[in-house]
RNA sequence: UGGGCUAUGGCCAAGUGGUUAAGGCAUCGGACUUUGACUCCGACAUCGAUGGUUCGAAUCCAUCUAGCCCAGCCA
């Protein structure tokens, strides 16, 4: 597939402040709050931050954006980073909003000192109910004409202790009639007695994230701040804040639309939801879009990568097709990965007139088109197994490019096969495919005297190794109600176990993804033992293959 | 309804007054094939609506419509 980078106006931006001079080179950040794990819309932010610092001769940061300790967890901040560097975007600097903490406390003293910020003790429901609503001003706080010396002390006091939770806040003095109700005298310092997972008990007031986000980004000389567009209305309250504490580098906030994948469970908090209730196994459960669960299920960083530089870095939003995302997984993975015969349905084919008891061993390509991944060992005997749905006792019609009785077909890098007679239990299932091969039509002999009917593939029976296989479909029922809740849209089937064969020679790399001939990507489970593989579908292969009957 | 934002083919998305309206995905034909895969050829839009400005508009103006975000001491 043709490939390009896409153009889109934060690109265009930054070209515009090298050109000019307003900055040497752009510096990015990706700022997460540890409160869960990253999934593949995160994946935008951060290969684009990633790449646009990258592209244009600057660097990029990892920033946790820790100002709420009750949601925070060390856990969290450690799957992210092995997320991110999984995803290869290296950061420079690891960072962390709470080493800023002294420093934020210094800044809105500013604020205060300023007349620019106040303590009110309004609660939180009288802090509602001033307000105000969409289209009526909010009241001014009774607190908001305090004096510089008295909101100084109490902000202090605030700041040792001498309050309970919830009794006070530092308000910034705006404008409580702004159309934009985050310029309605918005709360900048809460009291909230909880252990933060990296300053313990150090503090007991934590700033807000409009207050907090905007001094990380100015502290760090983060030259462009790229966020999603709900924060778009967040921009004055930003710029008023970097402003106003005197901050002397000035980062741009600028926002970019959210990747929504359809039909898929997002958001941090509705993923969570379904790994606390065990509706999943876990974060890294390969059927959630979690970075760790692709990862587990064995989508290659890099198809991520191509997908997510397809689609650009655009203003609108839409929902995209999750199969768009599939086609890069298979763009990269049918370029890369090996290929082996692996059967998923078996059943039996004796090869009758096969002179020996022992295998014989062949070699073929692991990956035509790419000859440097090499070559392995197959074996082909007596007695094999195909897929079920290859072969039908009587060919239907011609398009029927499989195996059938009195049809010749291509074993694949062995010999072209002919049935003859098939075996039936009592219920009428095949068992057995008799058939005869000829030796004069091995793989790469040149043999060209008879067209085969197609090619399938197979293993050799006594030498195959037996594995288990984990079938993935959509977690949730594809087209449901996008507006239920997510427990109601779960796909009862949508993981299915089979056992199978794949080729007997074959030693998997830790993680690798294969190609199943003709049948999709499969890649090592973890939960692999040493001669006990367990594999994952990462997607099927792409067929036009369009049954005109049923094949039962 | 106050404010902010978005609207280009089934999906994603370029385009910022003069182009046959990029490209990718999907779809439909066809070629090739020791994977019904890959690859390769070919087909596939008048730009949310209406009205205006202009020699000329997806691009400018006006009105309208639809969708998203904002009333946490979350981020």
């Amino acid at each position: 597939m043709i490939f390009m980078e896409n153009k889109h106006f934060i690109r265009t931006i930054i070209e515009e402040d090298i050109k000019s001079g307003k900055h040497a080179y752009p510096v990015t950040r990706f700022p997460p709050e540890p409160n869960g794990f990253l999934h593949l819309g995160h994946a935008r932010a951060i290969i684009m931050n990633h790449a646009l610092a990258e592209e244009y001769g600057g660097y990029f940061n990892l920033r946790f954006d820790d100002t709420n300790p009750v949601k925070e967890d060390t856990l969290f901040v450690e799957a992210m980073q092995a997320d991110i560097a999984w995803l290869g975007c290296h950061w420079k600097h690891l960072l962390f909003a709470s080493d800023y903490f002294e420093t934020m406390y210094q800044r809105a003293m500013v604020l205060v000192e300023k007349g620019l910020a106040y303590v009110c003790d309004l609660t939180a429901e009288e802090v509602r109910a001033t307000r105000g609503d969409l289209r009526t001003p909010g009241q001014n706080s009774p607190y908001r004409t305090r004096s510089i010396a008295e909101n100084k002390t109490l902000f202090k006091n605030m700041r040792d202790g001498h309050y309970p939770d919830g009794a006070r806040t530092l308000r910034a003095k705006i404008d409580m009639a702004n159309p934009n109700m985050n310029m309605r005298d918005p709360v900048i310092y809460r009291i909230q007695r909880a252990h933060h997972h990296r300053t313990g008990d150090d503090w007991c007031i934590y700033p807000m994230y409009d207050f907090a986000h905007p001094l990380e980004d100015a502290i760090e000389g983060i030259t462009h701040s790229l966020c999603s567009l709900e924060f778009e209305d967040h921009r004055p309250i930003y710029d008023w804040f970097v402003k106003h504490t005197d901050m002397p580098d000035v980062p741009r906030q600028i926002e970019f639309g959210k990747l929504m994948i359809a039909d898929q469970v997002t958001g941090k908090r509705h993923i969570k939801k379904l790994v606390d209730a065990g509706l999943v196994d876990g974060w890294d459960d390969p059927r959630l879009i979690t970075l760790s669960g692709l990862r587990r299920r064995g989508v290659p960083p890099q198809a991520i990568h191509r997908f997510i530089h397809a689609l650009g870095l655009p203003k609108s939003q839409g929902d995209t097709d999750i199969q768009m995302f599939y086609e890069y997984v298979r763009d990269y993975l049918g370029e890369s990965a090996r290929r082996i015969h692996a059967v998923l349905d078996p059943v039996k084919v004796v090869i009758t007139n096969y002179p020996s008891d022992t295998p014989e061993t062949l070699e073929a390509p692991f990956h035509r088109d790419a000859p440097e991944l090499g070559t392995r060992k197959i074996h082909f005997g007596k007695e094999l197994y195909i897929e079920r749905e290859d072969f039908i006792e009587a060919k239907p019609n011609k398009k029927w490019k499989r195996w059938a009785l009195d049809v010749e077909v291509r074993l694949m890098h062995a010999y072209f096969v002919k049935a003859h007679q098939v075996v039936k239990d009592a219920d009428g299932v095949i068992q057995e495919i008799h058939a005869t091969y000829d030796k004069d039509t091995q793989s790469g002999s040149g043999f060209d005297a008879r067209k085969p009917n197609g090619t399938i593939h197979f293993v050799e029976a006594h030498t195959a190794q037996p594995v288990e296989i984990r079938l993935f479909e959509p977690l949730l029922k594809p087209s449901s109600d996008p507006k239920a809740p997510y427990e109601a849209r779960l796909n009862p089937d949508s993981r299915r176990t089979v056992h199978g064969f794949i080729e007997g020679a074959v030693i998997p790399h830790p993680h690798e993804a294969f190609q199943f001939t003709r049948i999709g990507y499969f890649a090592l489970d973890p939960d692999s033992q040493k001669e006990a593989y367990v594999f994952n579908r990462v997607v099927e292969l792409k067929s036009s293959f369009k049954p005109t009957f049923q094949n039962k």
